[in-house]
DNA sequence: TCATAAAGTCAACTATATTTTACATTTTGC
DNA sequence: GCAAAATGTAAAATATAGTTGACTTTATGA
């Protein structure tokens, strides 16, 4: 399950994959799949992502129930 | 950093390290160092052990600033 | 249309999360 | 005190997160 609200959150900041990856400490790949879900990003890198969009890690990574986080 | 909320949460529950590991499918040592911070788990696993304790992410392993998450 | 930035993808590699086994230490209840 | 449960710790092995480099495909704007 795709990750949208990562994707609306940097749409928000105007960052292109490889900005974020770059603000982050990681690579442009390693961001696209964490949008595109099925992955399974370490806490650290969550919060690095997190600091770096202005969002906490609920607002990003948390599902209550039947969500994306259902299958990781 | 140790993660006290993470063990007030399963205090709380009367669970050992050793439940709650079975519970979330991980080992004992995996959640004593989770606990005992300096570590860096998967998404996948905090999720786990969020919807075990009957917690958030936020609630269990997001910090505003100068917390344990600043050293990860 | 065309050029270019952005995003998808893949294989091979490196770093590290997690497991397994084993033993030491500390807590807890009797 | 004592026995048992809970926790701390550590080395070696395995699983997988994350990197690197390269190429393709899809936006996006001039």
């Amino acid at each position: 399950m795709k990750n949208l609200r990562m994707k609306a959150a940097r749409a928000a900041k105007d960052m292109s994959q490889g900005d974020l990856a770059a603000v982050v400490g990681a690579t442009r790949q390693t961001v696209g799949m964490i949008e595109a879900g099925d992955y399974n990003p370490t806490l650290k890198l969550c919060i690095r992502i997190c600091k770096a969009l202005d969002k906490t890690l609920d607002e990003l990574f948390w599902e209550e129930e039947d969500g994306w986080t259902r299958e990781l």
